[in-house]
DNA sequence: ACGGCTGTTGACAACGCTGTCATCCAGCAT
DNA sequence: ATGCTGGATGACAGCGTTGTCAACAGCCGT
């Protein structure tokens, strides 16, 4: 049951040769119009569609492109995803996608798993590990890095401003009068965090404005830990009078501590839209991620490449594209002390 | 650059011929442990990786599967990907993603490019359109519908009970005493909402309750008209005291409303999870999705039907998988009028 | 009538891989 | 020495496609 059409059987079915067959399915001009006409009745008749793997195999190219990501779960990662699958899908590629869930072997594993399936190019949102080796697995294929810098170089790179988003938000909770700012961060010792904490400290450094290490939490990567985080941060003698949250989950669970404990006359600010939080009482301040337009320049920057690739042009030089962020002020991020 | 090692590169690097290669990356046993070694170190020095298009040409086989969903922007179908994709990579499978926008044409385009890389196995969230063309174009491939069900028979599906989830939610906002309850539907015309819809049909019917036409909005696909739709409902003379709304999207704009309106005193249920509807004041009751349920369900279904056609077995009769949801009550779904 | 063109078609190889079958050699029994 | 067995290895075809090159017919001009 499984047998598909192939040239072949085409071929036979409308009394030609597979290369005439070949020849109208890829719609060369050199062919009789009776002799397309029967060839394409017979594709129709057999529903014949060419075997990629095939193709592939004899242009050593493929219209696939990799992308990975921490997880499908988070919804910026699944957005990026969403509006890269549909420019490229536009473009006439299909998309693997992996999730590397932040495992720096898992990302070694999917990307060398993708290199064997000669995708054409690969969106990477890179753990922090070592990437040596995806010179050796990815021979030229045209590589984008998304959302954070890593260990690679020469390569495109879209990313945001998280030092600078992250330190006029701290800014602005410094200039409503706040001096105790707890860091919700996350454990891992991704560069964006980093550039976030970073962002965190010159803010706290251009104000004049000492920094308390006890205020700072790294274990709080869900929802859940950043609730526990939170909480306890409240006990302290002089707990904060404001929280910055690294990511969204961050976010949530320290909006939930706050409204558990009914201490919501503290400010919040979450990096990262959290669905719904207009309508937190008070409404939630966030800078907006805008993982659309991350996505948007990703998939621009890659189908440049793929164009080029394909043309068999010169690569132009790699470039960073960053995405400004803007604060959404709205009310919990402005709350005074 | 391009230039990716080949089972004749390393035959040549290890002074064999590229049988014997083939026999050492496939693990077999009848090679001489010296020859082995000698082809072991040529593979790792050429990095030499299998082309999977070679292979999957010659088997006809692949370790590729399609998940054609709605959109990866909505985080139930996200997730549905999420898990489908950890479980299956876990098997050795490479997931490829297509959203269909809810479009019939595009879905169509979708699954036939996915057919074209002779993916092992389908999971496709069906649109709400003519799927005589699936048979043609899988061949036999295993399908699993996920979440919906739709014109296509003989074949797995995994959804939920949309009927009865529904039915039992608008119960209990009668059993509240609501008489006037909204139903902030989807213009669509899936399965899933007229499921839904029958369901809330089902319970006033049931309750005796009458159904007033003029409280049902099947305009509200998108959180923003959801806002409106509610925001005219609450016009009328005599407004809906509950509103049911058939996706998350839907009940965070009836949520928007009622909070911008202070009429946060109305009952609301939301048939799917909304992130952080918990902190909401009143916490938002919701009929939980469960994407993680459906798409275990689904991954394990769809990986027994590549196990049994890897083993060349028959296959077992197509089977359809009922998860069950439950009503989270956190107050919203429980005032009164 | 003949060479040369053009327009249409086909034979064949090759892409990278593995299954089939053949080959070769050592070791052993006769 | 002879034949036989079995272990290790290799030659080759073919999966479905398209690029290269060749073939062939019809038509033109001379």
């Amino acid at each position: 049951m499984t047998g598909r059409a192939t040239v072949y059987d085409v071929a036979e079915r409308a009394g030609v040769s597979i290369k005439t067959v070949s020849r109208v399915v890829n719609g060369s001009e050199e062919v009789k119009a009776a002799t397309r006409d029967r060839v394409l009745s017979a594709v129709r008749e057999l529903k014949y569609v060419p075997n990629s793997h095939a193709l592939s195999l004899r242009s050593g190219k493929t219209r696939t492109v990799g992308v990975v990501v921490d997880s499908l779960s988070d919804p910026f990662f699944a957005a990026i995803v969403a509006f890269v699958e549909q420019k490229l899908a536009a473009a006439g590629y299909t998309v693997l996608v992996a999730a590397t869930n932040r495992n720096g072997e898992r990302e070694r594993e999917q990307v060398v798993a993708l290199a064997g399936h000669h995708i054409a190019g690969l969106v990477l949102a890179p753990t922090n590990s070592d990437h040596s080796y995806l010179a050796d697995v990815l021979h030229g294929i045209p590589l984008v890095i998304v959302d954070r810098t890593c260990d690679v170089t020469g390569t495109d790179v879209v990313k945001v401003d998280d030092f600078g988003a992250t330190r006029q938000a701290v800014l602005d909770l410094i200039a409503s009068g706040h001096r105790r700012i707890a860091f919700i961060g996350d454990s891992s010792a991704l560069p964006t965090n980093h550039d976030r904490h970073e962002g965190y400290l010159s803010a706290h450094r251009d104000a004049g404005v000492e920094v308390d290490p006890a205020l700072e939490r790294w274990d709080s990567n869900e929802t859940d830990e950043a609730a526990e985080a939170t909480a306890s941060l409240l006990t302290l003698d002089d707990a904060p009078t404001a929280f910055f949250a690294c990511h969204p989950r961050g976010a949530a669970g320290t909006v939930q501590a706050l409204h558990r404990h009914r201490q919501t006359h503290r400010a919040v600010i979450s990096f990262g839209e959290v669905l719904l939080g207009d309508l937190l009482q008070p409404a939630l301040t966030v800078i907006d991620h805008l993982p659309e337009r991350i996505a948007e320049a990703t998939a621009d920057v890659l189908l440049r490449r793929l164009i080029e690739a394909e043309d068999g042009r010169e690569p132009s030089p790699p470039a960073e594209t960053l995405v400004p962020l803007t604060l959404i002020r709205r009310g919990s991020g402005e709350l005074t002390p």
